[in-house]
DNA sequence: TATGCCGATCAATCATAGAC
DNA sequence: CGTCTATGATTGATCGGCAT
């Protein structure tokens, strides 16, 4: 037996989940770019930024997530669906504005 | 600032998502570590090593007297504690990264968790 | 051409927070 | 309260690029 597994016993893995806000900031940047979620460095810390986590905070999020979903893709299509909604409800409300912003502007 | 190009899917059934992508098939070898010459017990290579307690703890303490192995001290290593020279050379090439990664985000918000208010 | 290091990432696992 | 799942962190090892 190898019961002496004792880690030390990781006094900092006290971990505690991000703000569900946060949690939508990662989720919104990750989906968006499903086709490459690799944020650059100026990115991550600029999500580090939004989501008042640190850099590495935001690596270990995407690299979890990247592995987590190439494992199952099904079982996140549902959430993949969802932030792609919201991705175009957003990309439609900024355009209705610049289209509103237009016609205000050029009389 | 032009990135997103489909790299290769195919199926595109319902939604403009769930497709699959190239770093999503990516698969790393599996480690070469334990060769497959002490066999006899059948060692499968391929398994993510798991250092032991003394292992770690001289592996620690070579790393606070030098940050950077010299081939003589890596060798030494290895056979003292019975690792191959790669995975002290990776050792240490972690625990630098490590360490600089500490440094870089080090004080950070020490000084709060206690009571508060 | 071979070897070491860096930076990023992978992949498996640990330990806990949260759902039920 | 105990069990199962979601999730943040850790880490031995790999990958591509660069230097010697």
């Amino acid at each position: 037996v190898m019961i002496l597994r004792s880690r030390f016993l990781d006094a900092r893995r006290k971990r505690r989940n991000f703000s569900k806000q946060a949690t939508e900031i990662l989720n919104e940047y990750f989906y968006s770019h499903l086709s490459n979620p690799y944020p650059s460095e100026e990115a991550k810390e600029e999500l580090a930024k939004k989501c008042s986590i640190t850099v590495s905070q935001v690596s270990n999020w995407f690299g979890n997530k990247r592995i987590r979903y190439k494992k199952n893709i099904g079982k996140f299509q549902e959430e993949a669906n969802l932030y792609a909604a919201k991705t175009a409800v957003t990309a439609a409300h900024a355009v209705a504005a610049a289209v509103q912003n237009n016609q205000t502007n050029s009389p | 600032l032009s990135e997103d190009k489909e790299s290769s899917c195919r199926s595109e059934s319902s939604t403009p998502t769930a497709r699959t992508f190239d770093w999503m098939k990516v698969k790393r070898n599996p480690p070469k570590t334990a060769k497959v010459s002490e066999l006899g017990t059948g060692a499968p290579g391929g398994l993510r090593t798991n250092f032991t307690t003394r292992q770690l703890t001289e592996l620690e303490k070579e790393f606070h007297f030098n940050k950077y192995l010299s081939r003589a001290r890596r060798v030494e290593i290895a056979a003292t504690l019975e690792l191959n020279e790669t995975q002290v050379k990776i050792w240490f090439q972690n625990r630098r990264m490590k360490q600089k990664k500490r440094e870089r985000e080090g004080g950070r918000v020490p000084p709060v968790p206690p009571g508060c208010s």
